[in-house]
DNA sequence: ATGCATGCAAATTGTTTGCACTTCA
DNA sequence: TGAAGTGCAAACAATTTGCATGCAT
């Protein structure tokens, strides 16, 4: 299992030590199925290496989460979640401005609470593979929006 | 101000007593521009009115909760803000079912972490009025969707 | 008057931090 | 060997709770 040698890698060539403790957390959170809390990871740790605390979990969470080897979802119920972030298909989505019809993109995290929930509340799976929401950009709330009104064209980044 | 009369009454109503420290907190989550934390409605009580405790606030903004006369917000930055939830335009979406076609309502609640964070993190201002989000739903998800794929039809309900 | 509400302080919970000790590179 | 990492306990911040007192109804 010895965790995702990219990963492991992308540690040890940032200078960082690779500790025992270290690699249990990123099995851990590598093996889980879905987003995973901090007390879980401890306790599963624990399962196998009794003697790690609590705070380690912590500081290597923020150490991957400062690396952005990880991702955190917040869903508002006590518990922040981990999930492995796999750099090539880190996903995201976009928001069309109606007045100028820019388009920007915007994290999957930002999307995931929500999908999450609906799941747990709704039962509902969410598609969330190209989500787009419309709305009013930044420059065109502003008033300085350049020029008129265009609708549909260049979507071109990506 | 005296609160939103018909929020006083709605408490009343259900036979739960009115006293100043409960108005004051009504009073400020009614002028309160948008949502607004338990810490700020605390700061601003006091000013008022130094002698009320924060567990008060808490207390209060939980049963006004349990009465669906506020709703709760986390962003997920460590507070957890409220809102008067006026009832007679209770805004929600819908889940709209891509094997089955069926559409189920959601609450507004779930879309504004989204939306407020896009509007602080990005400056987008999100359409939400009419918010869709396709999917599946839970029965279809269990195979139990009756009989075959049902495209568009009887969004019936609202 | 009587029981629901409040104030206060102490408890809880998730997370962070200071510090001495350990260990990887 | 020496800095980076760990364990432990104590600190924190937001929220909750137990209990005696107080005030709407």
């Amino acid at each position: 299992m010895t965790a995702h040698p990219t990963i492991v890698e992308s540690l040890r060539q940032e200078g960082y030590r690779l500790t025992p403790q270290r690699i249990m957390i990123l099995d851990i959170i590598n093996d889980s199925m879905s987003h995973i809390s901090a007390e879980e990871i401890h306790r599963k740790v624990q399962e196998q290496y009794p003697f790690v605390n609590i705070s380690t979990i912590y500081r290597t969470l923020n150490l991957l989460k400062k690396l952005r080897l990880i991702s955190e979802t917040d869903l508002g119920d006590g518990y922040v979640r981990y999930e492995l972030l796999e750099r090539e298909r880190h996903r995201h989505h976009h928001l069309v401005c109606r007045q100028c019809g820019e388009s920007f993109a915007f994290e999957d995290e930002l999307l995931k609470p929500l999908q999450i929930r609906l799941l747990k509340e709704y039962g509902f799976a969410a598609d969330v593979d190209h989500f787009a929401i419309f709305g009013l950009c930044q420059r065109c709330r502003r008033g300085e929006g350049r020029g008129g009104v265009r609708k549909e064209g260049q979507h071109g980044a990506d």
